[in-house]
DNA sequence: CGAAAGTACATGACATGTCACCCAATGCGG
DNA sequence: CCGCATTGGGTGACATGTCATGTACTTTCG
């Protein structure tokens, strides 16, 4: 089904996958307290526009489920790092939005981290690879986009039949 | 504290972990009963001598926790699909054995699995990427090795001093 | 041999994630 | 406006993961 080459990439990237996500957990949790999921989250509406986002937008674009972000974000609201605020279009919808306090964390939890992934990824990585390095994750993203069973991020994706350069 | 472009490249990374990640769950959960933790472990013991490893190592070698491993083989344990069983060179130790049911999930699960790896990551990729792409993976690995904190598999780690190529 | 320190796992309390199901708002048909 | 399918979230029961701690075995050193 995949060819050696593809295997022992594919391997490659689980071994990375596996012992990173480890690895970045425990950089998170002990230089700011905040676990990995945390600061998915704290990222995801930092880098939004008004530092808010819609609850199935937010789910979305971190790869949740719906209702472990409801979870989620009731024990972060509980911390204080983020508030859920009524959605101003749509009356049923949620927003989540970063709170001084969430901000604060993110702002203090960044530079540290940032560290840690310059020192655990780019410092071993030939820059002569960067780039493909980069064109391949998008390419490898933008297939996952394509076939995966969650709706893509970023628009409303409002299936208007006759529109859209998908079909 | 990161250029732009490692910057971009590090968000490339993050968003093809977080959308695939899900997505590997979904599919092996659906095509074949299993977990993505589940799979870990028998793609471990599989790949290994006699289908068994301590649990040390099978937990160093899928960078987990061991009490996680412990609480989890004690599920896999009760349907049937890995067995515990005392270490030949060492009383303190157990090794995990693959049962033959575990042997078959594992074997049932592996080609609907690398069907949809093709589908999911190689089908998009330029296959000039691929070459780079395996050896900026193993570029970090072999980094994340040498900085992380969970010691190297694959080898005992004994460290007796004055030996060894580390320094 | 026997005490002390280190290593390998197990376990129980608790944190987190998933699944099935709930209700409220929307939108579309009459 | 009403009825009903759809969508956005929340919730409780249960599965899974983490942390602190306990017990058994090994090693070291006298």
């Amino acid at each position: 089904m995949l060819t050696a080459d593809q295997q022992e990439t594919w391997f490659a990237y689980m071994r990375v996958l596996l012992r990173l996500t480890y690895e970045m957990n425990r950089q998170l949790q002990t230089d700011s307290g905040l676990s990995l999921p945390d600061f998915d989250v704290l990222n995801a509406l930092g880098d939004s526009p008004g530092e808010r986002l819609q609850l199935t937008e937010l789910a979305t674009r971190i790869g949740w489920e719906r209702s472990r972000l409801s979870h989620h974000l009731a024990r972060m609201s509980d911390r204080g790092l983020v508030e859920r605020a009524p959605s101003t279009t749509d009356r049923r919808a949620t927003d989540a939005v970063l709170t001084p306090a969430g901000r604060a964390a993110l702002a203090a939890a960044t530079p540290p981290h940032a560290a840690f992934v310059r020192t655990m990824f780019f410092d071993g990585l030939d820059p002569a690879l960067l780039a493909p390095l980069r064109t391949a994750l998008e390419q490898v993203h933008e297939q996952v986009l394509t076939h995966g069973t969650l709706p893509r991020p970023g628009r409303p994706q409002r299936r208007l039949p006759g529109l859209g350069t998908d079909g």
